[in-house]
DNA sequence: CGCCGCATTAATCATCTGATTAAACTGGCT
DNA sequence: AGCCAGTTTAATCAGATGATTAATGCGGCG
């Protein structure tokens, strides 16, 4: 009855071809779990887009919810702990406004569907968030969050007592700017509906987006 | 074999009782699907939470697909037109953004799960985007976007010829406006996590953005 | 070769889930 | 009262779905 451990028992062979299934398997459930969403994919669909026995999900990855829990966690890993580093990082603000836009861009116009699928899930699951940044940055959000902050208000409070920057609390800032750059892709759909943008037409708007996005932003610090 | 209806066959009775139960059955799905998702949402859980008989909801939506389609466009409804008239209405661009973002905070601030909810159905059903507005608005969507678009081209080139604003299209106006004020709800988890926010918190934060987002883009748009 | 052990599969199970059915209830009307 | 129409319920069904099991494949190693 109660499982004789928690985890599962990763099989002792390391040959190609054992880890050549284990990833296939990953990006298939990748590529299902992003279009149906978590609760709405099947292990079937999974096996099938694999191109395997539906038998060996369970033998990888114990159960739904553990192979749901690898796809998730790849999944933020790429979009929340570069951005955390680039806003702590010793750059100045505006070269950190610019990474940000840019590093964001590149990589959400690789993968569009990203933050919808992660924001699905966690809205469906809003407890998960804290211990899944905890879990990816490594450390508690206690230890790193804080800094961040800290440095980021810092940088602010400079540039207001030199007169070249209007106050905004760092809150304020970090959304503003994540806003710009995630939102259009968590709404893809409805942009691409209301401004009649197939894929092609989408990635076009973002790449003119990357050039405006900068100095808008920058203008809107302007004292 | 074949329905009879397409639609349900709206029971006749017209009494407060009848249309009591159908509102407190859409009530409780509306609670279920937000927090679950669609795929997510049991038709056990709604009837439980509806204090009803599970059977009831097939009488009154007959099937899980048409009560998700009635909630979902009832959401739906209260996130895009309103926007979308106000855009297209004959106010000054700085009215258009004061407007916009003191209606936007105040709806989602009284629904603070609505955009997450609908983002993700719209994720998974992209296609249904299009015929989605076009329900919504009454006519296609050509019908109304290019006027909506045209008249803030319009607009901007106005003031940009006047020296009074830097150049920017009418999309990324539109983009910038709707991501800075529907993104923190839709990311809320996770910024909730990152700031370490309850829903009090969050509430305040929101609160605190009502007065300084309105600045901000404006900000951004002078020359 | 022939055994051993991981990898893979086909078949099956137990449960969940949306949907249906037939019966019971309710209130109005004659 | 007794019927009628709409409403509500208890019980059940059929299919879907996650998970398990027993058997087969297959490559290395002695």
């Amino acid at each position: 009855m109660t499982k004789k451990t928690v985890r599962r028992p990763r099989p002792a062979g390391d040959r190609e071809r054992d880890i050549a299934t284990e990833t296939r398997i990953l990006e298939a459930a990748r590529r299902v779990f992003i279009r149906r969403g978590t609760a709405g994919a099947r292990m079937r669909e999974i096996a099938d887009e694999a191109g395997v026995n539906q038998a060996l999900l369970h033998y990888y990855f114990r159960s739904k919810g553990y192979l749901a829990e690898a796809v998730f966690q790849q999944a933020a890993r790429r979009l929340f702990p570069p951005v955390i580093t680039l806003l702590g990082s010793e750059a100045s603000l505006e070269e950190k406004v610019e990474r940000v836009v840019e590093h964001e861009l590149r990589v959400l116009l690789e993968n569009p569907f990203l933050p919808g699928y992660v924001l699905a899930e966690l809205n469906q699951n809003p407890d998960r968030a804290g211990q899944l940044v905890t879990a990816l940055m490594g450390t508690p959000i206690e230890g790193f969050a804080p800094q961040v902050f800290e440095r980021l208000s810092a940088q602010i409070g400079e540039r207001v007592r030199a007169g070249t920057m209007s106050p905004i609390s760092a809150d304020q800032f970090v959304m503003n700017l994540i806003s710009l750059c995630v939102f259009p892709f968590a709404a893809r759909p409805m942009f691409c509906a209301l401004l009649r943008l197939d894929a092609h037409g989408f990635a076009e708007m973002i790449a003119r987006r990357k050039e405006t996005l900068v100095p808008f932003f920058l203008a809107a610090l302007r004292p």
